[in-house]
DNA sequence: ATGGTTGTGTTACAA
């Protein structure tokens, strides 16, 4: 069995204190992070390994940044979305650990719309279909994971109607996330939970934790062979509420052993 | 109320 988690950390270096005692607590076998906001020579690495954890990273100065902890050996690391060589930014990374393809994603915020920006994000989204369908092919377990900056349907935000014009909830972010999971990958929250109401990311703004007005836009999304073997998957709120928080919290999942009974 | 807060790294930008 393995632990699956993916966390948008906002500064690893401003979030270690946060992230060394999230990995110490809840210990998951892999971790996804985003948003580290650090070059690979800067990370910080020994602590982190001091927890048991192998690296594999993808940084950049000041801005995005992903990065993969795992227990296990960390092989076949891949930086960067193929489809585009000109595009510098930081944003997926992607190994083979622990019996598991993984992949920590950044994908852009995409505000304002209309805009540069948006049409970024879009044409970032249309490369991930492209490899996604790549990875497909191999009929392997993997899991995508990461903060999609996509509001999949209103119950999946506090206040719709706020939310109306945003990268994160436009028809052309959703009908591509939705192409995703059209390719037969499955969303691991919505698919063992239905209700609406259940968040990943809070403003910092305006006592936005306090009054729960959340977005859900941090998903872990698993090919047909890793979906088969999903065990449980949920928000873990914890860090959120803690001192100097990351603006998200990490989402989990647990993901059975190949060929076990359960 | 066209606001609010955080991080990076200079005083603006991204989220």
């Amino acid at each position: 069995m393995a632990k699956i988690a993916t966390w948008n950390v906002n500064s690893i270096r401003a979030r270690l204190p946060r992230v060394l005692e999230w990995l110490a607590e809840f210990s998951p076998d892999v971790a996804l992070l985003q948003e580290i906001k650090v070059v690979d020579e800067a990370f910080p690495a020994l602590e982190i390994e001091e927890l048991g954890y192998n690296l594999a990273i993808h940084g950049q100065k000041t801005y995005n940044g992903v990065a993969i902890l795992s227990k296990s050996p960390i092989e076949d690391i891949r930086c960067g979305l193929p489809g585009d060589d000109s595009d510098e930014q930081a944003r997926y990374i992607e190994a083979f650990t622990g019996g598991l393809r993984v992949a920590s994603i950044y994908l852009p915020n995409g505000n304002p719309v209309p805009g540069e920006k948006f049409d970024y994000k879009i044409a970032w989204m249309d490369r991930l279909i492209t490899h996604a369908e790549s990875l497909l092919v191999n009929e392997e377990a993997f899991v995508l994971g990461g903060d999609y900056n996509v509001i999949p349907a209103d119950g999946d935000c506090y206040d719709p109607a706020r939310w109306v014009g945003d990268a994160l909830c436009q028809p052309e972010s959703r009908n591509r996330f939705r192409s995703l999971l059209n390719l037969g990958l499955t969303e691991a929250f919505r698919s063992l939970h239905p209700e609406p109401g259940r968040y990943s990311y809070w403003d910092y703004t305006g006592g936005s934790w306090q009054k729960d007005f959340g977005v859900r836009i941090d998903h872990l999304l698993l090919s047909p062979q890793a979906s088969d073997r999903l065990i449980e998957c949920d928000i873990d709120k914890t860090p959120r509420g803690k001192e100097k928080p990351s603006d998200h919290t990490p989402v989990w999942c647990e993901i059975g052993d190949e060929g076990a009974v359960f």
